[in-house]
RNA sequence: GCGGACGUGGCGGAAUGGUAGACGCAACCGACUUAAAAUCGGUUUCCCUUGCUGGAGUGCGGGUUCAAGUCCCGCCGUCCGCACCA
């Protein structure tokens, strides 16, 4: 019988062993160098997927390889534990949402500890146990110190079934996800972050970001929105409601400013609410701009609507100039002031708006000075030479915007502004599962932070999820406290934490993590920032501004100085799968299929013919899902890591196929069936030498670019290379080294080989191997030979041929000649070592 | 609408401007075997009946260069992000 690689005993043997030897708890205090190395942490939906082991395992290797280059490394697993899913699961199963989810993380801990990860497990955290969320009350409390924090009333969906709030994802087609309810618009006073302080650090703190991929980057960018321009005020011709004298517009064509021909304000606008409070007629236009969805398509689709308020403001720039003040449903209450003038011949918006208002449209930008009477048939957004503008005409668009910047400066009715498009972070949740927000509320002094000895402010376990809304607002005790300033009776804040906020500081945490503070400012630091941070891109705003916000707010209360928390980004890709589909339209998994006579796919089950979809992100809705556990049952740890790093490029998705992991596990035990051949044979190998240093080089170079898939390619080269060579000296220490090489990704294999090969320790306590230079050249080459760069024969020289005689044995070559025929070359290229060029 | 990425065999994908298709999958042929599994060897970009003095070939059309998958210009297609941001 042949002696094969057995998974099911080896995995848990070595997994037992890394565990007992303590091999992954990472010693802060170590003098070695020391590399973070950090996956985006999961949440316990109570099953790994590939996508979660596909990320670990990249992860993992390069834990895993630092760790064998000497570094002390930092992997830790934790759990981003709060967030809606759990309630769901209370609401629908009558369970806790605690108990719910601390069985969830209960099995998927087994499960990842069943790949046999490089994790240092002693760090484990939870974000919704007390000992982490009330840490996190704690920095609440310093950033409202910091001045960081503050209540503003704010629109949200509103399901009023469910009675909370949605967020704009879990609104379809204007009504509640669960409840199916219309879904209404209504005023909360929230808690916000302000992250808008930092909009600037964060976007040029983007620049430092080498490490990450520049599409994040751009993203984050785009999201913070930066841009330059005018802001001023348009006078009030009389008196209005309210009282208001003028109202302040933001551009960034002040270029266009003569072409102004009205001023739109916000349906939030105050001065809009102002004349609601008097005009019937205003007031219920403003209620049907209300009524509309806030999704993306229903925006687009939203036709452009406008009230004239009958009010008109002065041109700051020739008062003769009067423009009405319309109320319009386009304008954002949330971006630069909530009113804009609309200059109808340069803005899309404007033009279709003036063009249903009967708005004059008047051109101030040409091609040229003499297309300055050209009609306007449709909105002309790009710059040119300003016209019909008085002492502009003549100067191009961006010279004229910032000269009506520096006469409005000089004159004292405008300033130039940069505007941001961030807005500010709102943190309040109107749910049960998350962090209380370490606030209390009282008549009299307003809301006061929990003093701090009273932290952490614990989740009550006792509470009903049998009526819809949060069972914080329901449960008596809990909210009933005295004010600490006045000692009057006081409620507690019954909203929650975005649990964004849990995840935006849980790094810090896993690199220090006292009992009595959030952190140890000096031994995070030791280990921060984050080496690589592996995880997916849909996190490429959201998740990741939050938490370099969190790092500069921190900054800010003086409790931690690191530029960023992130210094390498990587997203990967996602794990994909084929999809089927019976002839009457129903999703069918991957089991409930075969193949049928003549290579067509039916459906097991009835033999009905079955359509082959799209390869797409595997999901439940697609039933393309396949659950890692059969298969690593099936298959063993390291074919299945072996596999998420094989073929196809980290970033990019992979294909799930049984034929791939069916390659990993057959190379598993090629790898073994070289680690079993006998030793002690003497001699040299040097081609064999020569392949194994320039293997060494790849895969090192490859690791460190996170480029798996060639480090994958180098090794299958390599074991192809030993099997084919003879016994000797040469191939023991290349098969020692492949092991070696391979041990990140394949750890258990390697262990288990190493072991029985008789050599001393762990090979994870082993070092990474050295490649000699000497060895990564041959001494022959393969030279191309081209005529007029086509390739018509190579040659072997010895290497550094010189070029002379490279054009010579390249010209002697029977090919070549008949390709010249009688005629002597025009001209010849020589790269030496690599390729001789005949121009002919 | 704005921004970005990508396009190479049957499939996933390799290729510092210098021999396109490494490596894997799949398929086919063969060896071993009573047989199967496992394993090993070989073939596989396309076209011409065949070719180690055949031709074409990296989405399409141009260009730069001795030489282009790679650089430049213009199209086409696919995917992703943002989206009434003044």
């Amino acid at each position: 019988m042949t002696d094969r690689f057995d998974p099911a005993v080896a995995d848990p043997a070595w997994q037992a062993r890394w565990a007992e030897a303590n091999s992954f708890v990472a010693d802060s205090a170590s003098p070695k160098p020391k590399a973070y190395v950090l996956e985006m942490f999961p949440y316990p939906s109570g099953r790994i997927h590939m996508g979660h082991v596909r990320n670990y395992t990249m992860g993992d290797v390069l834990a895993r390889f630092r760790r064998m280059q000497g570094f002390e490394v930092l992997h830790p697993m934790g759990w981003d534990a709060f967030g809606m899913p759990a309630e769901n699961a209370a609401i629908e199963n009558r369970v806790h949402p605690g108990a719910w989810t601390r069985a969830n993380i209960a099995a998927m801990r087994d499960q990842l500890k069943r790949i046999g990860f490089a994790i240092d497990w002693s760090r484990e955290l939870s974000t919704c146990e007390p000992e982490y969320y009330g840490h996190e009350q704690a920095l609440f409390l310093d950033l409202m110190e910091a001045g960081l924090v503050f209540r503003k009333e704010s629109e949200v969906n509103w399901d009023p079934v469910d009675m909370t709030v949605l967020a704009n994802e879990q609104v379809i087609d204007g009504k509640g996800w669960r409840s199916g309810a219309p879904v209404e618009r209504k005023q909360l006073s929230q808690w916000f972050l302000k992250i808008t302080d930092f909009a600037e650090d964060l976007r040029s703190g983007l620049e430092g970001l080498e490490q990450w991929p520049d599409k994040v980057r751009l993203m984050q960018e785009n999201w913070i929105g930066r841009s330059e321009g005018l802001e001023f005020g348009f006078r009030l011709a009389g008196t209005v409601p309210g009282g208001a004298t003028d109202i302040a517009v933001f551009t960034t064509r002040s270029d266009t400013i003569f072409g102004a021909s009205f001023v739109a304000i916000s349906p939030g606008h105050r001065l809009a609410e102002a004349l609601a409070a008097e005009q019937p007629e205003a007031a219920s236009f403003i209620a049907t701009c209300k009524q509309g969805g806030t999704t993306a398509a229903e925006i687009e689709t939203a036709e452009k609507r406008g009230f004239d308020t009958g009010l008109e403001v002065i041109h700051p720039l020739d008062s003769s100039l009067k423009l009405p003040v319309w109320i319009a449903n386009f304008v954002l209450m949330d971006y630069g002031t909530g009113a804009l003038f609309g200059v109808p011949a340069h803005d899309a918006r404007d033009f279709e708006f003036a063009t249903k208002y009967g708005l004059p449209i008047r051109r101030v930008v040409a091609a040229s000075a003499e297309d300055c009477n050209a009609p306007v048939v449709e909105a002309e957004t790009g710059s040119g030479i300003a016209v019909n503008s008085d002492f502009l005409d003549g100067l191009d668009s961006a010279t004229a915007a910032g000269e009506v910047i520096k006469r409005a400066e000089t004159a004292g009715w405008g300033r130039g502004k940069t505007q941001y498009r961030l807005r500010d972070w709102g943190v309040s949740r109107q749910r049960y599962w998350g962090t209380p927000i370490p606030v209390i509320h009282c008549a009299q002094c307003g809301p006061v932070g929990v003093p701090r000895d009273q932290l952490p402010v614990v989740l009550p376990e006792d509470v009903e999820f049998d009526v819809p809304g949060n069972p914080l607002d329901r449960h008596k005790a809990w909210g009933k406290v005295d004010c600490p300033k006045c000692g009057a009776a006081a409620r507690r804040e019954t909203d929650t934490l975005d649990t964004f906020v849990n995840s935006s500081w849980y790094f810090i945490r896993f690199a220090s993590q006292p009992r009595d503070q959030p952190f140890d400012r000096a031994e995070a630091e030791a280990w921060l920032p984050v080496a690589q941070y592996i995880g997916g891109v849909e996190h490429a705003i959201l998740h990741l501004l939050y938490a370099r916000f969190w790092t500069r707010a921190l900054e800010r209360t003086g409790k931690l100085s690191i530029a960023e928390p992130f210094k390498g980004l990587f997203t990967q890709g996602m794990v994909t799968h084929e999809t089927y589909q019976s002839m009457d339209g129903r999703w069918l998994s991957p089991d409930e299929i075969e193949l049928g006579e003549g290579g067509a796919v039916v459906e097991r089950s009835t033999g009905g013919g079955v359509s082959r979809g799209r390869i797409e992100k595997m999901s439940k809705s697609k039933k393309n899902v396949i659950d890692p556990e059969p298969i690593l049952d099936r298959y063993g740890a390291d074919a299945v890591r072996w596999f998420m790093l094989s073929d196809s490029p980290p970033e990019r998705d992979l294909l799930w196929s049984i034929g791939g992991i069916e390659g990993a596990a057959r190379f598993v035990q090629r790898v073994w069936r070289l680690a079993m051949l006998p030793t002690g044979a003497v001699g040299e190998d040097l081609p064999l030498q020569r392949r194994l240093h320039r293997t060494i080089a790849a895969v090192g170079e490859a690791i460190e670019g996170l480029q798996f898939n060639k480090a994958v390619a180098a090794l299958y080269e390599l074991t192809s290379a030993i099997e084919k060579a003879a016994p000797s000296a040469a191939r023991d220490e290349a098969v020692r080294t492949l092991l070696l090489l391979a041990a990140p990704m394949v750890p258990h294999l390697a262990e288990q080989a190493w072991s029985r090969r008789g050599e001393p320790g762990m090979i994870a306590d082993a070092g990474w191997p050295v490649h000699d230079h000497a060895l990564l050249v041959d001494d022959e080459v393969t030279i191309a030979v081209q005529v007029n760069g086509k390739l018509r024969d190579t040659l072997t020289a010895p290497r550094g041929l010189g070029r002379d005689e490279a054009e010579a044995l390249a010209l002697a070559l029977p090919k070549v000649r008949s390709q010249l025929g009688e005629q002597p070359p025009r001209k010849v290229i020589v790269v030496p070592d690599r390729l001789v060029n005949i121009v002919a």
